[in-house]
DNA sequence: GTCCTATATAGGACATATCATATATATGTC
DNA sequence: GACATATATATGATATGTCCTATATAGGAC
């Protein structure tokens, strides 16, 4: 599973809680591409623990709630290593919008480009949030990290910016959709 | 949840069976944005039923197994008509490989390479595939549903393009990427 | 004779993901 | 005083999706 995979990655870079890993790994670097929930994130780590795969150490605070920091095992680092050069399946694609596109036969036009139009919106704010991350010129660049994390944010602009001329298209088709047939009723 | 809501869009076009629906409709036209699976498609079908949104008819046939067709009910359409014109959110991409890529900074250069041409090879199968689907060319075009179907397809067709494109674009910024830092035992 | 495919429905088991809530303390805002 | 936010972990319940298997008959391939 990527999600496990994805807590190893971290995990090898440096030791970490299941409240880092949310806020400050995955609500920040692959919610683009991996989003995680919180509850999910926790007992992940419970089931990595349980292969062996990484341990914790208890650390007590005062004023604040105990941290439970958990550090990838050798038998951790393995799997990681084994699971980087594994060929990955394909993405499954589940898009709601494109479901309903796809059934919008019935609909009048106009209530068909609102519909277009909402979701240019939605998507034309996802672009802007991707564009406001922040990451070094290229030409900047000497860390392999960096330049990889640039990659995967290159994907999610290009994704939005694809989708956004999609959307702007199958408006433009829309506009020359031939009349609906009429509906008793109507 | 947007499986209910095609297998509702089929069903309001013709009464369908399980098996029909899984055969003819969401493996041939809709796999692209929202594959089903089979035990899925007939657990769903239960509950729309319990829900009273759909009906089914027991069809008795010699020589192969009864039929149990399904067929939409007012509510059904309501519930459908309602769907229809429903903001969908945005779809949540996960990508298994984009992980892979975010943490492949250890692997030698060779390696991610090889990790990006299997991704090409697989998107260039999909899009083949995509590209092998017969719709008549726009022109042709006087139903609003086919024409629906052909943006969906186009969506597709430009969501392997760019993906290509990228993998490409990767590969070439993998060959200028920084050396590894040595670890230790190598 | 065995195996595979097609037609057809269905359940068990499991994996994965989401949502809501509980607990506990400190700080800041209205 | 009430409420929200940040820090931190954890569980229950539910939703969604996948995999495997069972059942039953017919036809074709080997």
């Amino acid at each position: 599973m990527s999600l496990s995979h994805a807590i190893l990655g971290f995990l090898q870079q440096q030791p970490l809680t299941g409240y880092d890993l949310k806020t400050q790994c995955f609500d920040i670097s692959v919610a683009n591409f991996w989003p995680a929930d919180q509850a999910q994130i926790y007992r992940t780590l419970d089931r990595l623990e349980e292969q062996g795969w990484v341990e914790s150490e208890l650390e007590i605070q005062r004023d604040r709630p105990n941290r439970k920091v958990y550090h990838i095992t050798e038998a951790g680092r393995a799997e990681l290593a084994r699971w980087l050069i594994t060929p990955q399946p394909l993405p499954i694609h589940r898009e709601p919008f494109l479901v309903q596109l796809f059934f919008a036969a019935q609909l009048p036009d106009e209530t068909i480009l609102d519909l277009l139009e909402q979701q240019i919106a939605a998507h034309e704010a996802q672009l802007h949030a991707y564009e406001q991350i922040p990451l070094p010129p290229e030409v900047m660049d000497n860390d392999r990290e960096l330049a990889l994390a640039r990659l995967t944010l290159d994907m999610g602009i290009r994704s939005e910016t694809m989708y956004l001329a999609w959307l702007r298209d199958a408006a433009a088709a829309v506009r020359r959709l031939p009349a609906r047939k009429r509906e008793d009723g109507e």
